[in-house]
DNA sequence: ATCCCCTGTTTCATTATTTGAACCACCGGT
DNA sequence: ACCGGTGGTTCAAATAATGAAACAGGGGAT
């Protein structure tokens, strides 16, 4: 693994974390040397990635990566476009939806709205969903290429829950049925007692970027709400992905030809 | 200079860029070997910081930095607070606000609001302010320690305009004028035409994080609204201070004793 | 169609950077 | 005073980064 990695690494520490953490505890969670993990830090530091406290010699998610979020948002909108979106399923359904951007291998939750339900399904922000056990994951993988699925399965299939889906196979069924079906449905897949309906938002070129879904409590899943909801979801993903699509959200770098 | 620093440096590249860069041109711009630059792109790629798009191969901004971005702003709100009282600022005022955040030795803007009025400043988005010759600057350096204030003197002094300092004693001179004013001045320090007034933003721990600052063309300044604007600059940057002061923003990660 | 130039990509010997054990100084509790 | 923990520093050894060179492919101009 390159340098760059393990520096990058940290950063994700900092950020599961939510609190500061001392330089001895981040050499201990990363597995690092403390000389290592400090000379890493301290140039994260003199970017403004990561920024630490004086006093307390904590290191902290640093000002530098606002800024680039913020930058990024401006040329690639999907929190605006995604919101609405969500804000109205939340409200047809009165169940938790949320929605997800394909980042690093995974699906990170960018946004959600919990349900007003005292039984509800909650997401903590930035939580990341794998791709082979989530509806969210099944919906993405759906709308990806084959080349893609492909290397999905060549992972490991760590099962959370006894319907985690264990070898490619299973996986590729469960593909192939969200293809025909065009949402997907997650039976407790990822945690004991949640299911889950999502289908994929499309970006430009039509490749997928994230998903968004809808979470509910098994307790109240019938089949007739599992269609009704994976509809809704199928139509709201279509109606993002539409305002998306086309319209290069990327400018080419290439003149026009 | 570190590879961690390298890589982050591309990053900040694709930032200024604002639209996606080929490899070649990362390379050119960044003064390294293609082969370097390539690497170093990948491995960010890998972790999300940066996407490439695979029809057109250019390099743009990733989506981890909207998720880290937002994992900062929850733990450090500063936008929350400040959005409100540059608005206020900017109405009372009729010129243009904006609000910076200290980030790796410059102030980046974070937030304006522009004039009304057709003569007016403009400020890009994320453009950064040198400390030593900008109000928000020296707003800066005046709520900051002697200590950073030296080190800030022993940088070298870019001269913008015939009235940029260009040297320790001159910037020293203004730092202490400032701290005895409350708000700082600056004369077309910057850029010819622009004049400003601002302050300081303090954090937890009475530590200056930012400032607010009220722009405006030269042919509107007379003494009498330099003052007057200062003193809305000071007053608001110290009510907002207030907010973030005390309530200790960054937890502390040794058990409180 | 051919040439030319500019892409992106890969390789590998050279080089410079990263690594981590050992060490120091400091603090708080026993 | 001791101990166990912290953050910080050093330097020879090990490792990873580097970049020239060569390759493949595409687009434009001649």
């Amino acid at each position: 693994m390159g340098t760059v990695s393990k520096a990058l690494g940290l950063i994700e520490l900092l950020r599961e974390s939510g609190h500061p953490l001392g330089l001895s505890e981040i050499a201990r969670l990363a597995g690092f040397d403390k000389a290592t993990a400090r000379r890493l830090l301290l140039e994260l530091a003199a970017n403004g990635y990561i920024e630490q406290d004086e006093d307390s010699r904590g290191y902290a998610l640093g000002p530098a990566l606002q800024m680039l979020g913020r930058a990024r948002e401006n040329r690639f909108p999907l929190n605006r476009a995604i919101q609405p979106a969500v804000r109205a399923l939340a409200e047809q359904t009165g169940e938790t939806v949320h929605a997800t951007e394909y980042c690093a291998g995974s699906l990170a939750s960018i946004f959600a709205v919990e349900s007003g339900k005292a039984n509800r399904v909650i997401l903590e922000h930035g939580q990341k969903l794998p791709l082979h056990a989530t509806a969210s994951g099944y919906a993405f993988l759906a709308a990806s290429t084959e080349a893609f699925v492909e290397s999905v399965c060549r992972r490991e299939f760590e099962a959370f829950t006894p319907t985690t889906p264990t070898d490619s196979k299973a996986l590729m069924d469960i593909v192939t049925a969200t293809r025909e079906r065009g949402y997907s449905i997650s039976n407790q897949s990822m945690e004991e007692g949640v299911s889950s309906v999502a289908a994929a938002i499309r970006g430009a070129g039509g490749k997928p970027v994230g998903t968004m879904a809808i979470a509910m409590p098994a307790s109240r899943v019938t089949p007739e709400i599992v269609r009704a909801h994976g509809e809704l979801v199928r139509k709201s993903a279509a109606q993002v992905s539409a305002r998306l699509f086309g319209k290069s959200t990327v400018q080419p770098f290439r003149k026009a030809s």
